[in-house]
DNA sequence: TGCAACTCCGTACGGCGTACGTAGATTGGG
DNA sequence: CCCAATCTACGTACGCCGTACGGAGTTGCA
């Protein structure tokens, strides 16, 4: 259960399985199948939203879906295989309102804000990789759109595909924060402030501020200024500015007179 | 197994866990312990870095320790227990080198690089949070210390939290990606190359150069540069500079007369 | 000396993913 | 039209996991 996401046995497996829709379908010789695969994806969505993705058992999913837990395996050929699809599904329906963004800024504000609502809308996202996702069509139309945000600003392509996953694993990365915060507030019952007042006494002796001046004084600070230890939103609003005016700086430097950036046209991968 | 990290039950006792080398021996009454805390967590650390976290089985460690599984419950809570006390105890032992630096860029740049250094030597701890790290000894010692990196440079306390924050979240994030990276590819029993090789026909089908032009023309300059389809150091070094730059600019804004940024004193949490 | 407190650990429970084999439904080919 | 091939559905079982529980042995203190 530790690790999610496949790859594993036949590779092309997972790929004839995700691009499902486009692949011509094959002779069927025995009886029709009950469900589709969407249908059981779409269960295990619904579910790994109501109940996070550990609840998204194969024995659990086929409870919900009115089926014996190995009937399954006629849909999907293991369960990292099975997220790897919801994965790309989530993928395929963000919506992509026009880059209507004036400015490249803002532009790249707007998919760090639609990636950042995804993972609020499916906080179990937060639980799996996403940073190397399975090409699916899900994920090559999501590239494609977001690829758009920075597309005729002075990049060349190598930089182009390095500044949107710099961009997108920064709020990845966030979200995950995020989520391990919430997480571990639920599993201690207790509230910040509660879990304060229970282990105060220990810390305060052992915090010592003439040892640790400096964490005493940043932490106290950002302590007070959070109303916690840690401020997820705080967070995610600090780190974006700093990208966006870290990427701002590349744009914006002396540039060559510019012969259109593309590169050699070899396929994607080797 | 999926979820690591501990705080469940009593909380104090995983702070007691990790303070434990500070704390008054308390009175033992039965017979000796054979083994330390300390020296399971070491072979904890031992087996993880050898096989990976999902390895380290109470079961596999016990057998490693010589003691029947159940008796490592006589040394810590449960799993995600040992698991915070083995990332406190990475933490205390990370070597701090003066600060030598400079400038604060050079400083920043070097706390980075340690900790990449650490995922590097134990990509175990990819899988774990580190994020929101208990508060352990190791975890205060590294706190203070990295802070040291932006001490003294015009950012107010919570401006360096955030800084810091953000620095060790992107590090982490591309320690992670590379680890999934390398764990795809174990799995899949493939080099890049032949994965490609294996899956080309049924993508270069699917990957239609009209509709998807700037992935195509992005996705190719990318694999070709990188010799696959995702380079973990290129995007670390690319991230890393963006984010000193954008950091810079927080620096480098125009500063009032600067009383010392010192803020409220509240102690931390709440 | 007695007993409370502690260590160690054997057994067992309830969970998981899924390998394997079978029974029954369906359908294309002769 | 029939039947062999092929597919779905699924019952059972295996080998893992973390850990609850209770008993047996050991120690230090009253």
């Amino acid at each position: 259960m530790a690790s999610h996401r496949s790859s594993m046995g036949d590779p092309t497996r997972t790929l004839e399985l995700l691009w499902r829709d486009s692949l011509p379908v094959k002779a069927q010789r025995g009886p029709k199948q009950a469900l589709t695969v969407t249908a059981v994806v779409a269960a295990a969505v619904a579910l790994a939203d109501a109940e996070g993705l550990d609840a998204v058992t194969m024995r659990a999913l086929a409870g919900k879906l009115g089926i014996a837990p190995m009937a399954l395996y006629t849909y999907v050929p293991g369960r990292a295989e099975l997220i790897d699809v919801m994965l790309d599904t989530l993928y395929a329906g963000m919506a992509r309102r026009k880059p209507k963004g004036r400015d490249w800024r803002s532009r790249l504000e707007a998919v760090a804000h639609d990636n950042r609502a995804l993972f609020h809308e499916h906080p179990w996202l937060a639980e799996v990789s996403t940073t190397r996702p399975p090409l699916g069509p899900g994920q090559l139309a999501k590239y494609e759109y977001e690829l758009q945000a920075l597309e005729g600003e002075g990049l060349d392509d190598v930089e182009q595909d390095a500044a949107l996953m710099f961009v997108l694993g920064f709020v990845e990365s966030s979200a995950r924060a995020a989520a391990d915060q919430r997480a571990a507030r639920l599993e201690s019952q207790m509230s910040d402030g509660a879990w304060w007042e229970a282990n105060a006494p220990l810390l305060t002796r052992m915090f010592d501020p003439e040892r640790y001046p400096i964490a005493s004084r940043v932490g106290s600070a950002a302590g007070a200024a959070h109303g916690a230890a840690y401020n997820p939103d705080h967070a995610y609003a600090f780190g974006l500015e700093r990208i966006l005016d870290g990427l701002s700086v590349l744009m914006e430097r002396p540039r060559t007179p510019r012969a259109p950036a593309r590169k050699t046209a070899r396929k994607r991968g080797g």
